[in-house]
DNA sequence: GTTAGCACTCTCGACTTTAGAGTGCTAAAA
DNA sequence: TTTTAGCACTCTAAAGTCGAGAGTGCTAAC
């Protein structure tokens, strides 16, 4: 179905206009926004072919055109213009980057906060899972006869901690041993490589206090299996009201509702997917999500799993836009992280000697 | 301004009635409703009174009558029908606090999902500052030549911890020289007595190593000065879409704004309140709470400051109810607490020896 | 293939109408 | 003095009417 130059333009014309002015538009007007050399007839025949073909539609009979799925489809796929960064929009991101923000968790945060500001829709965050972390560090903490803090830290930095709560007391000297045992045997491991058998070779050393073992062992699992802690983040939600294609309050409540309950967006964000990725309404798979577009990035953080980046904003969203700046986003984010990386795998070889 | 048995019976019925069914009421439906010894013309005429003080309004003149903000603290002071728990709702706290969450911070967000749901409303909490604790451990854990993670204990039992990248390396002994000292001079002392003075104290008896002196140091008053980890937690915000007063979108948006920015909200939770306060309309003090009700309630956590629990609904909401559940949910918790407190207490006294 | 012209369609806002709920007032009853 | 029946009056909300305006599709001429 290859489009006529002439249908090409016409049809971005109407998508481009529609999206910062949400009218269905008739040929006569667009004549009279823009010049192109045919009159409103020839126009109109276009238009109407456009239709057939299942990229515009008409609210009614006697109105103007409106893009459908497949017209901004066509648009994303062909027609906008390649995505351009303003200066200011990339200041925007290095003045949150030069924070030196070390938790990254907060620097995800305040960059997804910027570009919520930026686009004025609502971005949505899936951070990394840890499962693919390699362990750097584990530690036992005795903090009194019945109380343990574990701490682990893993190859990008992250730092996972639980108080344990001991039901008999034990004394400190028992969880020095442990710890260290830990650390002979845990230390450098993938996640994936803590299999059930390594725990069991530990429970074998340490016969003796299985009272200590079994809530440790419990808790580095969970730390790597769980997804609880895999929280979604949520910036802009509210932004959304500025749309008047949100203006239906049932509809609205719906969405907010799958925003809240962070179960249907975190299975959305969890979805495979290409590095960028626009899904345009029923393209998302969600029925909350029908009258919505989402612009996914993938980053990469150090040897951990993708993290996920969403804009969520209305179907006549400003694609040009927001994919290039998702994809600046998600790209710096990973060089980013990918030299911290870098720099902790030297720093992690430099310590062997301590050891 | 003693209302007569018969006014207040009167102004009890409608607010009832209206709680539930949100349009102004008249003299004859409200009868036609409920038993009362007098005609629709005797209503009319206590209406009118009612009116008169403050306590009723008309949208129109040829409407029923609806409460007053003013109508809604006469209830809620002398009218209500005071608050009992049906076994349900105890029950669905007690499946909550019967999984022996240790987290606090997961535990109090499982209660306020429960709350929400029981409720309709949206819950709001702010977390006990953590400014008042005292501290019951510090630990430095050198990683590899240029990180370090600190990590410290709450007499609560909560765990904060960083790592803090170094910009030269430095040997694990001193690290190690660190933490004793830290661990001497700081474990058991409230936050209160951190002062400047004790941390250049410190400073001089490691004169040596600026460059891990300074970060450490750092983090430690910022865990427990910084408000940034203060945040708010909140849960079904989207329930008020059910409501027919919020159908206004720009107030909605606004409301919206308001609970997203968590400024807003932060600021609301940390004023001095009552264990259990209801403030109606303009009695929150926000121009975006104008419209809404909440209930809040102060529970304590060992020896941390307040937390604070708000429901936030319509300013018709079932005040009754909602006072019940938060004065029963905040005195749960804060017993609980103080029970692991004591326990908590006890575990420290024995645990000198070890050291 | 393009365009001017024209009859036709449909929505949206403005205006009108009407049913119904509710009021306040008055005068009689308790 | 308080309560009540009765009634004229008020106001809203929903339904109906109407015309302007934007836009279309078709036809015939360029």
């Amino acid at each position: 179905m290859a489009l006529s130059p002439r249908k090409q333009q016409i049809l971005k014309l109407i998508i481009d206009d529609y999206i910062h002015h949400p009218e269905p538009i008739g040929s006569k007007t667009l004549l009279s926004r823009h010049d192109i050399g045919v009159s409103s007839a020839t126009i109109r025949n276009e238009m109407a072919e456009l239709e057939n073909l299942g990229f515009l539609e008409q609210p009614h009979t006697s109105a103007g055109r409106a893009p459908t799925h497949l017209g901004y489809r066509f648009y994303v796929d062909a027609l906008m213009q390649p995505p351009i960064l303003t200066a200011y929009e990339a200041e925007r991101f290095s003045s949150v980057l030069n924070e030196k923000i070390t938790n990254h968790d907060r620097l995800v945060e305040q960059l997804s906060v910027a570009l919520s500001e930026i686009t004025g829709y609502t971005v949505a965050v899936l951070r990394p899972e840890i499962k693919k972390a390699y362990l750097r560090h584990i530690e036992l903490l005795p903090i009194d006869s019945q109380n343990v803090v574990i701490v682990m830290v893993t190859g990008e930095g992250i730092v996972k901690n639980k108080l344990i709560r001991l039901d008999m007391g034990i004394q400190p000297q028992i969880i020095y041993r442990l710890s260290r045992i830990l650390q002979e045997r845990l230390i450098g491991l993938s996640m994936a490589e803590i299999s059930l058998s390594r725990i069991n070779e530990i429970r074998s050393v340490m016969s003796t206090n299985h009272s200590v073992l079994a809530p440790v062992l419990g808790f580095i699992s969970e730390v790597f299996e769980h997804e609880d802690e895999r929280d979604v983040f949520l910036e802009g939600a509210s932004n959304l009201f500025r749309f008047p294609e949100y203006s239906d309050l049932a509809r609205m409540q719906a969405f907010y509702r799958f925003l809240e309950s962070k179960r249907g967006i975190l299975s959305f964000l969890s979805e495979p997917s290409p590095r960028i990725r626009v899904a345009i309404g029923e393209e998302n798979g969600y029925e909350e999500l029908r009258d919505c577009s989402t612009v996914t990035g993938t980053y990469r953080l150090g040897s951990l799993s993708a993290g996920r980046l969403a804009v969520i904003g209305p179907t006549r969203m400003d694609y040009s836009k927001v994919v290039g700046l998702v994809d600046y986003l998600t790209r710096r984010l990973s060089t980013i992280m990918h030299r911290e990386e870098e720099y902790n795998e030297q720093e992690t070889r430099d310590l062997a000697r301590y050891y």
